[in-house]
DNA sequence: TTGGTGATTGTTTAT
DNA sequence: ATAAACAATCACCAA
């Protein structure tokens, strides 16, 4: 055992000082924060700022939540949901959470195609310094074509599926009557 | 009227 | 590597 897989960081987990309810309220923390963004200048906000894809937690969640519903029509808390949600999710297997995982995954190459372009564009903008008008004069039509053209993520998509996880989705649309 | 909060976990990102 | 923030949702309360 030479190397181990140890690795020298500190094997010891000692990671997880926010345990709690974490930050609590991290949006108010949030806007407080603005500093950190417009300590330059401007707090540009990105319009193409790609959103974070939704985790497999929360692909489950939305999909939980339906189910939630159905069974507590009186209970919209969102807390009640994220509750239940979370208490169900640790319940489940990882068979189980092999769909909500490749559907999490599968999100998460389309954010890399996202962030390839936002990344270009925010690199365009840093050239100017000042984003600004006369750069609108620029337009920005939709580039994401070439360089988000099958890029294979240099993250290692481990595949280790060795389970078929039937990938064939069928959506079955089925119109739900809404009574009138 | 508006929007911020609450609660879950996972992922993403920045330092 | 670690710490922190943020991703959706929906009803309610405060200013």
């Amino acid at each position: 055992m030479k190397g181990g897989k140890g690795k020298g960081a500190t094997s010891k987990e000692a990671l997880k000082p926010v345990d709690d309810r974490k930050v609590g309220k991290r949006k108010a923390a949030a806007k407080v924060d603005k500093s950190s963004a417009l300590k330059a200048k401007k707090a540009k906000k990105d319009p193409n700022k790609p959103k974070r894809p939704a985790s497999a937690f929360f692909v489950f969640l939305e999909e939980f939540r339906k189910t939630f519903k159905k069974d507590n029509p009186h209970v919209t808390a969102v807390s009640a949901v994220g509750k239940a949600a979370g208490e169900k999710w640790k319940s489940m297997s990882p068979d189980e959470k092999a769909p909500y995982e490749a559907k999490a995954a599968k999100g998460k190459v389309e954010y890399g195609k996202l962030m390839n372009a936002y990344n270009k564009k925010q690199e365009d903008i840093a050239d100017d310094g000042d984003e600004e008008s006369d750069k609108s004069k620029s337009e920005v039509h939709d580039e994401e074509e070439d360089e988000a053209n099958g890029e294979k993520k240099h993250q290692s998509v481990e595949e280790e599926e060795e389970e078929e996880v039937e990938e064939e989705e069928e959506e079955e649309e089925d119109d739900e009557d809404e009574d009138d």
